[in-house]
Parts: structure tokens; sequence; C-alpha cells
DNA sequence: TTGAAAGCGCTAACAG
DNA sequence: CTGTTAGCGCTTTCAA
């Protein structure tokens, strides 16, 4: 018993007009009389009229509707941004295609595809870690498609970027602790190869240099952003007999792994070894002791970078990529408050 | 410098073919020689063809889209069963459209319109908390539009549902805390406007009922699922000087609220009270003590709705609603593992 | 104030 | 194997 969609037309044979009308009265054309637009209205309403947006977006070439690629979803911080992107994409009457690559990257092309195929006005992408080939951006920016990378960025001249300013975030955490007295002070880095990791672990060494701190490559130990790695990198430290007195994790999640290997091996925190995190996250207040970080301002990438898409989606013809960098804060909690030791 | 988009066309008339074989050979159509298909992808190729997803589902009346609507994504549970979802989706060369109610009905209900115009060929739902009008679904579903209510259900007989087993899993938690000894135990209950709040607390007075203790109605303390819900309801009790011995939280996050409240009066968990919720999150186990709870199974949640989805919309004519009821289990860690009074 | 004609880009049905 | 014709449901001229 499949029901027939309601057309235009349908509406228009009722009421014996044309098409036409009942397209312009429905969306408040000034051509159609107060009259007719009120009977037509009516009689869409009583069948239920729900127009076609394909046919809609197919004539008028545009479809009101933006794209987003994200490597993941359950994640506060993609989620909360997520959920910002949301939030704005409705107050403008914008609909959003999200689609999620699960940090992979040929996941994430066939993505930008698909979303190219609905033609979507503009897409806001936060890359995979291991996305090397930056064609398909290219060529769809060359397309006219607005993009605009977010937090994850390609290596791409002068395109629109959103990010936070990760090497100054992690500059002002160690800064943070080194003021407090901490001078062994390891980094658990993650994945090198993008732009987050690569930023977190330079503020941290310029923090280092520029109080005078040498640096021990031993304490900068490579990974990836998962919890596993902060298990894995803090083992690795344990076992060489070689663990700091601080340890600054790239994300929250390594954080976690260093709770869980730190309760493992039985050395506290903060008092056995102190730890601060890049991240914030809703539950790390509740964590024991609560877990000190450098803050990034969710809502600012998602409106930002909507603001920018827009923008740029507005003005295609004269438009000059930007770059925006957001700046963090510290939240202080139960962690790297007081210097532990000696 | 808006690039006009390659259309068959375009591709046809570089081949002096019609647009025809090349819509035919771009889809792999056994009409066509293998021949001028590989010439046909060549160009296409070559030009960087984007088929126009539009017109396309115009043309043939389908979108291979499917619409989600959820009441959060910022919230573990949630991401964590859309994410199964998109993996689903993916994998079956499907679309999503994800809308996000907030928790507001009437967003709600325009989202489902607009999904409605998107002619998606399915939608998976989980309510708002005060969902109270149901027409919407009830037109839709008589459009010929398969639904499937997801976890929070509404009221309505004769559609397509899956949920967890909220009642058994209350009810389990509690008979396992009985059996430790526990008699005194309060349930912070959730909405009860909807079924999830409804059938956790049914699980609960249940379970005091059939193991014979009397059920204090001081101790279901109304509220709704968030934290500041389970910081207020401990609030209440030890104002009035009427705690228990066991919090059993409707939520995490309103067990969070009771690890912050608990925190605040100087009464430890799980000794000077004990606690445990339904649902699990990522960051239970680290929590301090770690936190036990009634596991839902989200991934079973996402695919069990995908499928019952594509089962109806696969079977249109004569398809039965069915209610699938999923299991839960317990996954106990640091609360609730022995009796701690006395 | 209304409507007829044309077309958005694609596909399905049918001929050749 | 290839192409012609007809339309999907809507909007945008332009004429009446």
């Amino acid at each position: 018993m499949k029901t027939k969609q309601i057309t235009l037309n349908d509406i228009a044979q009722r009421l014996n007009v044309s098409s036409v009308t009942v397209s312009k009265a429905l969306r408040g054309h000034p051509d159609i009389s107060k009259e007719t637009t009120k009977l037509v209205k009516a009689v869409a309403n009583e069948l239920g009229y729900s127009p076609n947006f394909m046919a809609r977006n197919l004539s008028a070439r545009k479809s009101n509707t933006i794209g987003v690629v994200v490597p993941k979803i359950a994640h506060h911080f993609f989620s909360s941004i997520i959920e910002h992107i949301y939030d704005y994409a409705f107050e403008n009457n914008y609909e959003i295609i999200l689609t999620v690559s699960q940090e992979d990257s040929e996941r994430e092309k066939k993505h930008i595809q698909t979303l190219l195929s609905m033609r979507v006005d503009g897409i806001i992408l936060s890359i995979t870690q291991d996305t090397k080939d930056f064609e398909i951006f290219k060529t769809a920016m060359n397309r006219g498609v607005p993009f605009v990378f977010m937090d994850r960025i390609p290596e791409l001249r002068n395109c629109n970027t959103v990010t936070v300013d990760d090497k100054g975030g992690a500059y002002k955490i160690i800064e943070h602790a080194i003021n407090l007295g901490y001078k062994k002070i390891a980094h658990f880095a993650g994945n090198q190869k993008i732009n987050i990791g690569r930023e977190r672990a330079l503020g941290y060494k310029l923090a280092l240099i520029d109080n005078g701190i040498e640096v021990n490559p031993d304490w900068t130990v490579e990974g990836d952003f998962g919890e596993r790695s902060g298990y894995e990198s803090f083992m690795k430290l344990y076992r060489q007999n070689n663990l700091p007195d601080l340890i600054f994790a790239v994300t929250y999640p390594v954080a976690l792994g260093v709770y869980n290997a730190a309760r493992e091996v039985g050395i506290r925190i903060p008092d056995g070894i102190d730890l601060v995190c890049f991240g914030n996250s809703q539950v790390q207040s509740f964590l024991s002791p609560p877990l000190s970080c450098v803050n990034q301002p969710t809502d600012q990438l998602a409106v930002k970078s909507m603001e920018l898409l827009f923008d740029n989606i507005d003005n295609k013809e004269e438009f000059e990529p930007k770059q925006i960098i957001l700046d963090t804060n510290l939240i202080l909690r139960g962690t790297c408050i007081k210097y532990n030791r000696m």
C-alpha cells in the first residue's frame, strides 16, 4: 500500500490552478494573491504535502546542505563540535550531512566523493591521522566547492583552516609546570604525521628550551592518540626505569591510559608521578585525582568553521582563504597544581 | 570562477555517443560493450565526473538514504550507537542523514519533516523526553515511510521498536544488590514520561517486592537523566537525613552527579554509600571507585535497528511490525560488589 | 495575478 | 549493443 507522494500538481488540480501558482504560493512569492496563497496552503496541509527536496534542489541548483567529515564521533571532542555544528546549521536553515571516516583515509575519500555527488554547498573536514593524499581536496576545491579544514588539517597552502593553538597550548601548560618546579617532564606525543601531534610536541619542546631545560629525547614518546598508546608509553618508560616527574599526554585518552598503567604498577598520581593532558572532556573532573588540561574551545571550532564556510559560500568569486587559530586556556584541577617531588 | 559541473552529456559529446550510453556504461550495465564502457569511464575520470545525486535519485525515485533522529549526540550512549549505524550504512552503500533534536520535540518534528522531504528510504528515531504528540509519526508511517523506534519509544501500537530490556536490567542489578545484603536501596529515577524511565523504575520496584523488601516511596526520587538531577536527588535525601545504603541511578550522568554530591558532603563511595547505575560508558572504570552498571548493547541497538529497517524497506507490502528487546548484562567494578554496612 | 514552456541531470522503457 | 522518448517534481523565465 505504497501511498503516492503528493506533488505540486496534485494540489494544483484540486484547486484548478497551475502547479507554478502552487509552487509560488507555497514559497510565499509576492506574485500570488493573498487569497490563493491561503487556499493553496490549506490544501497542501490537508493533503500532507511535503516538498521533494531532490526536485527542488535539482531545479534550484543549490542544496542548502553542508557536508561534514570527521574521523570519529564517539569521542567527546568531536561529538561536542558536531553538536554545535548542528545547532548552527539548524538556526540557519541548513542541513548537515555528517560522515565518519573512522580514521580511514580511503573511507574519507569516498565520503568526500559522496558529498560532492550530493552537491553540498560546502564541506567541513577534519582529516584522519594518516591522510597523505590531498589530491581529492584540491580537485574538489578547484571545482569550486568551499572547504574548511578544522582542527586536523592537511599541509596545503592557501586554504581555509580553523585550528586550535596547539603549540601555544602545550607551551602554556609546560610553562605552568615549570613554574611549579617541574624539570623532568615527558611528553606522550601523538602521531607526528598530523599537525596536532606535531604542534603539541613542538610547544612542549619550545617551553623547555625557553626555560633552560634540556630536552631529553627519551622523554618524547611517540604513539597515537588512544588509551592503549598512553598505557604502553608509560610502561615503556617504567620498564626502562626512566619515569619523569610529570607526563604531558597529547590527548585525554592517552592520559587515561596513563591512569591505568600507573594504577597497575602501583604508582600514585599525582604524588608518585604527575600528569596533565591536552584536551578537556566531560568526565575529567571525576577522575581521581581530577585531571588538569589544556582546554580547546569546541564551540568556537564549530562556530568559526561554519562562519568561515558560509563566508566563503557567499563570496565565492573573490574569496581569500583564511586561517583562524583559536586560543586555549588551562583548566587546573587535581593534577599539576603543585610540585610533588623530593 | 565557478566551474561548471560535468554532466553525462559532457561525456557523451566528447565520445559522440548518447547520454544514455554513458549513464549505462558508468553503472556497469551489461547492455554496453566492454570497449565503450572502458572509454566512457576513462573520459568520466579525466573530466572528474561526479554523478548528481539529486538527479539520480529524483529519476530513480529512491534515495538510498536513511534518516536518523536522536535527542543528543555528545553522550556516549548515542554517539556509540551512531557510530555503529554509520558503519552498517557504509557497508551497505547507504547514506545517513543524522539529525539531532536536542531533547526538543518541536525540533524533532521539523527534522522528521525534513527527512520526509528528502525522501529518505526509512527513519530510525529515538524520541525526546517529552515527545507527546505522535501524529507526525503516524502520518509518516501511513505515507509508507518505514520507521524504527530505538531505545526511547513512543506509546504506539503496532510499530517497529528496538529496545533494551530496561525493566529486566534494573531488576537484575537490584537483585544482585539484595543478594549482597542490601536492603535500603534508593532509585534516582529519570523522567517517568518516557519508557526507559518508567521501565527502569518498574524493574527496581519489582525486584524489591519479589524479594520481600518494602518499597519506600521516599526512595524513588524522580528527576531527569542528567548530572544535575543526580546531584540534587542526593542532596534532597541528605538534607532529609534519609540516605539509603545503595543508590541505583537511572543513567550514568545521574551517577556522576551523585559522586559530586557525595564528595561535597564528605560521604565516601562505596563505604559511606554505595552506588550503581544503568548504562555504561568509556570512563566508568576510571572513576574512583570504578562504577558498576547495567550494560546496554549499543552495537546491537544499532545493528538490529538497521536490520529491522532494511527488512521493512525491502518488504513494504506485507510487513508486520516487530518489537525487538535486547538483553543487558551487569558489569561489576568497584561499586556494589560487597555489602559495606555496619 | 496567473500560467505555458523549458530545463535541472538522470534513468527506465522501448525501439532499432 | 546503442539511442530515442518520456518523465521524475520542481523552479525560472517570459508572456498573457
